[in-house]
DNA sequence: ACAATTACTACCATTTTAGTAGGAAATGAG
DNA sequence: CTCATTTCCTACTAAAATGGTAGTAATTGT
């Protein structure tokens, strides 16, 4: 049941740029040492964000990453889900489209499992990023 | 953000001794194999329930486990934490006595990370085993 | 005596986690 | 135009966690 270092960073790093971004591009190297995270496991991480169009990037000297929205704008949940790939806490949860465990049929516990998924996922889409950086 | 199989089996078999067990003792090969769990995994995980004193256990021909209340009192989240270890969703959540994360001073994300256990472990200790019978 | 069962402990294969490593491509500065 | 700096991309890897196996001792009813 836990989150694991990808999620954690990806919090920090988002925190760090919208703390000390102002809009400009801040580079890896700098979040690496405020954050203490290596800076290659960061490039892994920040391309994810990168990709799913949470930050924009620019190469070359200069370059760096800035938040693509401003912190109000992001919702944490969405932010986890992202780089943790799933959070749901049994495989079932997560099935789609007509697929079904081979147990469902005898399975006494999928609403349980259901509803604590829907909790977590309604906690962690309750905050943004901003909420975060006021703490 | 997974509950391990741990987590799982033991539901089934606390579920799987309510619904057959009707106050008698139910041998492990028999719950095995209407779970379709293998015997020597579930006695480990069934060890732990019974070390708890979720369990009263009798040895010999005929013998076997049977709930040690009724399935209104137990509760779902206690049963997950003692198999599970901890549900915390990061490390520093758990900590006690004093102890802090080095990086605690300027941590922005610790009050969203205890609510996060807060209503996980406010929603498994919603259910009793009753509950889930019922289902 | 013996078959069946729990109790205890050690071991192990696979998967996941948490990184490391190396180099290609882009970009601004000089 | 060249070079330092930075992102981008992909492959690899050590350590830990997960999900079991395996063997054997102790207990108990028949």
């Amino acid at each position: 049941m836990r989150i694991s270092t990808k999620g954690r960073y990806a919090l920090r790093v988002m925190i760090d740029l919208a703390s000390f971004g102002n809009g400009n591009f801040i580079a890896l190297k700098d979040i690496s040492q405020r954050q203490n995270i290596p800076i290659k496991y960061l490039e892994q991480i920040v391309s994810t964000l990168n990709k799913a169009g949470y930050l924009n990037s620019m190469r070359g000297s200069n370059g760096g990453y800035r938040l693509a929205m401003s912190p109000e704008e992001y919702n944490v949940g969405t932010v986890l889900r992202t780089v943790e790939g799933t959070l749901t806490p049994v495989e079932c949860v997560a099935y789609e489209n007509g697929v079904t465990c081979p147990r469902s049929d005898s399975c006494n516990s999928i609403n349980f499992w259901k509803g604590l998924d829907e909790v977590v996922n309604k906690y962690i889409d309750s905050y943004t990023l901003k909420d975060l950086i006021q703490q």
